[in-house]
DNA sequence: CCACTTCTGGAACGATCGCTGTAGAATTCG
DNA sequence: CGAATTCTACAGCGATCGTTCCAGAAGTGG
């Protein structure tokens, strides 16, 4: 079985610039020729490594999940209490957010705001990812609950809602030139509205 | 001097039409094509009365300002205390960015979150205003640390960003189809971080 | 060296973008 | 009724969109 010409790129870092082109510029606006000019590679070459624009996004998203947004995932599951998970999903929030590197402010939540009509699903597949992280941060605070960290009658869903809420405004204050301490002190603020 | 043809469509119903668009799809994601059919006029007569697609843009979110996001300023400038006023603010903002009639969320916030490189000037149009907005907040918030409604030592400019956070993941939520229940909630657990 | 396979570079596809030119319809003034 | 003016309808402008086709380059196996 003859090989071919191999690859005069390497797909990661590739993968990497598109990352960092549709983060900052979010998908729509993100076009085949800023991509090609990013990855320092041909529209061909793109295709026959990506499929398309659309599947190229999706691979960025799942890069930036295991990436960047580790640390969503990483405060939820390591804290001891629901508490400690919440501050430690603010603050590292407040880190990436503002961390030199790449743009500021967070890919899901920003990357399809504004959606034209043939790319709607695209605003759908960061939905869904959005509705999962606020699942999960709803059942992290319903488990502090049941272990009496907080009062029992504590409405697990208004607060993740809330603190889901935070996270998004984090975002965009970043991307508005917020800067780390002050995206470390909306943290500080919000946590105060812990219930108990 | 002769008068001329006399205009088929009303000015002020074809500028709310475009407002709508631009309010559900953003600038860069609202062409043409859909700002002519949302208005039921055609693109010679869009341009012969609003300039081009950005002075349009503009005449909207004049009409924004002065419309739907009058509670801002209400809030702001109507209320007996700085608590008080931020109370106001959120519990409008839960009203308004789910009420029927229009698209969810603030066209201030989500309307330019991703522009092509073209339309830069679009952002930084918009994030003026956010800028505006929360400068009032932190002057309203001093005014009432003055007044003694709350310790000295407290941070005008941070709480000010909290409160700034919240109402962009009021809008945030609102987008992606919270009720005006859900958002309600994040207001009270957001006002349960006042200081004092 | 040749056959085979895969990738690269560049031109070009149809569709859509924001925008404009032109012809004709609708109104008022003389 | 013309003359003048302003709007409407529609075709079409150049530019850019995402995508594809194709010739040639760069490898491996015989």
């Amino acid at each position: 079985m003859t090989q071919g010409r191999p690859r005069a790129f390497d797909g990661e870092t590739a993968l990497e610039q598109a990352l960092l082109a549709f983060w900052q510029h979010g998908y729509d606006a993100t076009s085949i020729t800023v991509l090609t000019e990013a990855m320092g590679i041909n529209a061909s070459s793109l295709y026959a490594a990506f499929g398309d624009k659309r599947s190229l996004f999706t691979a960025a998203v799942r890069r930036y999940l295991q990436g960047p947004a580790r640390f969503t995932t990483m405060a939820l599951e390591g804290a001891p209490t629901a508490r400690e998970a919440v501050e430690r999903l603010l603050r590292a929030a407040a880190v990436t957010y503002t961390a030199p590197g790449h743009p500021p402010g967070c890919l899901v939540i920003s990357a399809a705001t504004n959606c034209t009509p043939g790319s709607l699903d695209v605003q759908a597949e960061l939905r869904d990812i959005r509705a999962q992280g606020r699942q999960a941060l709803t059942q992290r605070i319903t488990a502090g609950i049941v272990a009496r960290e907080m009062p029992p009658e504590t409405d697990a869903h208004a607060l993740a809602a809330f603190y889901a809420a935070t996270l998004q405004g984090m975002s965009g204050l970043a991307r508005d030139g917020s800067t780390h301490a002050e995206l470390d002190h909306v943290a500080t603020a919000a946590l105060a509205a812990w219930p108990g």
